[in-house]
Formats: structure tokens, C-alpha cells, sequence
DNA sequence: GTATGTGAATAACTTCACAGCC
DNA sequence: GGCTGTGAAGTTATTCACATAC
């Protein structure tokens, strides 16, 4: 989900839409797929079915692309695969930092997936100098007063944050004036970057917490048929000041917040 | 970030839109700071700055939910909080299961945002015999032969997949089977659930290629026509019949791809 | 016959700008 | 005077449906 672009005021000549950028990967893992299965070409039904998306929306994304397929018969994987990992710019080998490396910077760090597209882990780097040299997901960990050394010398343009949330602007901070511009941060902390500095954000709380939303609205649903297997009617308590207030109240269990 | 809604072709009367709905938990946590900090009142100028967006967008926001605010004034912090919490559905207690304790899992269950906020984890679960009884963030690792025992005793209606790709879909047909209806996917797979069951995901090796994406254009940058139509003879599965491809053929160092 | 590519239609989301209320 | 709440305008994204090409 989400970001905050910061940059490009929406790129006019060969803009390929923002939803369509973020579906790009999808397509390719499903590619990736079927291209180890040695399947030669498919139609965008099918790899639509297997990326999870519809096949017109497939299609038109595909478009803004060029024109890569055959009427009458397909995509040719291999064609696809190769096409769609130059846009995303995955020919070419990003080094990246991972600074934290608490539980889950070692997780990302031994996260397969990481170095198998295009990325490579150059350097896991943490506050804490009882960390310092010790190997990590093969690495040896390093000292946060080497990021900036560590960044110029690797090239490195891209930063996952896996900091607690109150070093994680500090750390950006220095990313960004030692030289990385994109940052992917697992702190759950708006970060604040200069113009320029693409920041995305992988939040598990909030992801949770928009599942709740919609898991609420499944119990308090009308009735009727959802085949509600009612998992068990959970009880609060507590009490609501009603007053004025008008928004548009809501059935809920009441129950007060933190 | 993305996800699959199933359901609910957008709900009309009482209908929140999505695109608010993900941006609720956002505005929860800075109003929660300023909760913490005793800040009686807040500005939308002033909170959208702290939740990183613009104060139009937070107030047609907050427009969905009611009339909240006083004019000339702000909006009242506790009440706010309150307001969006019960929204969220946080002012209940939501068991979660996480299954797949490994590095990732690990760090999921040690993660405290979790449990700070309405959300619960009543199991750790993992398929391998040798985990079973460790204590991992205090919980011991539960075998997945009880999954469904767990889930229904509990009451479980969210489960966090945590598990290697390959296992995933498993996983998670069993979840759904025992009832449990939101999903937080970690692993790299598209999931297929049946209606009414919700997934989100989480995928750092996608959120990285979106990085990439805009990393390459920030490199290839001003130059007036965005990039040459260059041979670029695409190597790779002879089949294609030369001619045509219109594509909007871009520089890029070669390379193939995996 | 079959499946792509794409204009046109629709829907969702964002931003503007200002009336209304404190 | 200051700030919210919201119609209206603008922008972006999705879906439809069919001409086009194999």
C-alpha cells in the first residue's frame, strides 16, 4: 500500500500510472512462474487468474507498456518477463542497506526473495556496538557510524528502515544526505524527506487494523445470509458519553478506546 | 498496498470509502501522540501534517464519519480518538493467530504495535514438530495440527500468514476453513479465498520493485526524449517475429532477467 | 475463431474554494 | 478572524465492449 511519492508531479510523456507500476511486480512474479514451468506463452486470462486481477485491467496496464503481445494468441513469458523487468528497472543490480537489525531487520535480511531480483543486501548496519561484527544472514553486521561510508562507497540508493520508531527519522535523515533516495520503511513513523526521496511504508498495524474494519462490518452485517459461522459474540464494556455529537452512530458493542 | 477485497461490492448507504478506510489508522496514531502529549485540540492543518497528508484530504475524510470538529476551533483529540477508533472496530479485542514462525513470524509476534492496539495474539503456530512448546515472545509455538482447535476456541477471526510461499495457500485454506474470514498475507503468493474473505498483503520484494521503478527514472532524469528507440534487439526466445513490437523500446545496460 | 489493444464510459479518489459556524 | 464541512471541479483508475490482427 502506500506511499508517499514525493516527487514527479506525474510524469507526462512515458507515464505509466502509479496503479499500474504497483501491479508490475504481480504480473512479473506470475511470469516468473510460469516461465520456470516452461510454459511459452499465455493469454491474459490466464495470467491474470494467476496475479490475482482482472484480465481487461491486465490488458490496459500491459498497454501502457507497448504493444508485447500476439492477437489471436498470447504473451510470450519469456518476451514478458524480460520487458517488464526493464521498466521496473530490475536489469540492473540495486545495492541496499538494511539499518535495524532487531527481529525483523534479520528477517529481512535472511528474506530470500530479497537478492533473488535485482536487489543485494550490501551492508546491515545497527545502533547497538554489541551487534557490530556479528554475522548476520551471512553478513557481519556494522556499525551505524560507517552509514555513511558504507553508502557512498556501495552506491547504495535504496534504505529499508527497520529501526524502532523513534531513531527511524534519524536514520532517514542521514540515508538521505549520505545519498539514498528511496526509502522502504518498516517504522511505524511518518518520515519526513526532502523533495526528490521516494518513501514507501509497510505498516502491519495498519494493515490490521483496516482488516478489523472489515471484519467488524461482517458481524454487525444486516443478517440475512453470509452464512455467518458468528465467531463467537466477543463482549466489551464500558460506556459512551452520547452527548451531541452527530455523527452518524453506529450499532458497535461500545466499549471504550486507549 | 494493495489487497484483494472480496466482498462487499462497496457498501452503499453507510459506505466509507476505501481509500479513507486505509488512511483512519494513520490519523488514530498521530492523534494518539498528541493524546499522549495531553494536546487538547488539533487543527486539520496541523494533524495532516503529522499523519502526512494534505488537510482537504483529511477533512473530506473525517467527513465520512460525521461532524466531529468544531469550527473555528479543531477537532477535540480524545473524542477524535475515540470516533476513529470504534470506527476501526479497535474498541474491541481482536484474537489473531499467526502462523509460520520463523524469522519473519518471530518478529510479528515480538512486534508490540500488535498487541498496543486492540489486537491480540492468541497463538503462534508452525508446522514443524521441533517447534513446538518453544516459547517465542512468550507464547509457546503451538503445532498447526491444532490450527483449527485454536481458532475456534478463541474465536479467531484474523490470521497472519507468516509462512514460506509454498505453504501459504494451504495454510490459508484451512484458516478460512475453520472460520476465520481476514487475512494478512506475508508470503509472496496470491492467495484465493472464497467471498466474504478478506486478504491483505504484505510483500517487501514488491514494494522494492515499485523503489526501483522510480529509482531508474530519477536516474535517467531531464534528458529531453525519453529514451532513444535504440536497437535493443531483444535476445531473448527467438519465436518473436521481429518487426512490429511498437513497445516503447528503452535504453537499459542488456542484462537478461531470471 | 480467438485474444489483444484501446477508445469511450464509468467509478473512485483528490483537490479546490468557499459557505457556514464558532 | 479562523477553521470546519462539503458541493463542484479536476484527476486518476477501472471496466466495458469492440475493432483489429493473427
Amino acid at each position: 500500500m502506500a506511499t508517499g511519492r514525493t516527487h514527479r508531479p506525474a510524469t507526462r510523456s512515458r507515464g505509466i500510472p502509479e496503479a499500474t507500476v504497483a501491479r508490475l511486480p504481480l504480473y512479473l512474479r506470475a511470469l516468473t512462474a510460469l516461465s520456470e514451468r516452461s510454459v511459452p506463452t499465455v493469454s491474459s486470462e490466464e495470467l491474470a487468474t494467476a496475479a490475482g486481477v482482472n484480465s481487461a485491467k491486465l490488458r490496459k496496464d500491459f498497454s501502457y507498456l507497448g504493444s508485447y503481445g500476439t492477437r489471436g494468441v498470447g504473451y510470450d513469458v519469456e518476451y514478458l518477463v524480460y520487458q517488464i523487468s526493464r521498466e521496473l528497472g530490475l536489469t540492473q543490480d540495486w545495492p541496499v542497506v538494511i539499518v535495524g537489525i532487531g527481529n525483523l531487520g534479520a528477517a529481512l535480511a535472511n528474506y530470500g526473495g530479497f537478492a533473488s531480483r535485482g536487489f543485494r543486501v550490501a551492508a546491515l548496519i545497527d545502533a547497538d556496538p554489541a551487534m557490530a561484527g556479528k554475522p548476520v544472514a551471512g553478513l557481519p553486521v556494522r556499525h551505524t557510524d560507517e552509514l555513511e561510508a558504507i553508502i557512498s562507497d556501495n552506491g547504495v540508493s535504496i534504505g529499508v528502515i527497520a529501526t524502532p520508531a523513534g531513531a527511524a527519522q534519524q536514520v532517514c535523515d542521514r540515508l538521505v544526505a549520505a545519498g539514498v533516495t528511496s526509502i522502504l520503511n518498516f517504522a511505524p513513523t511518518v518520515l519526513s524527506v526532502p523533495e526528490g526521496v521516494d518513501v514507501r511504508k509497510v505498516d502491519l498495524s495498519i494493515e490490521l487494523q483496516i482488516l478489523a474494519f472489515h471484519e467488524q462490518r461482517k458481524a454487525g452485517e444486516d443478517s440475512p445470509s453470509p452464512a455467518a459461522p458468528a465467531a463467537a459474540a466477543r463482549s466489551g464494556a464500558g460506556v459512551r458519553s452520547s452527548a451531541s455529537r452527530k455523527g452518524p452512530d453506529g450499532d458497535v458493542p461500545a466499549v471504550m478506546p486507549a
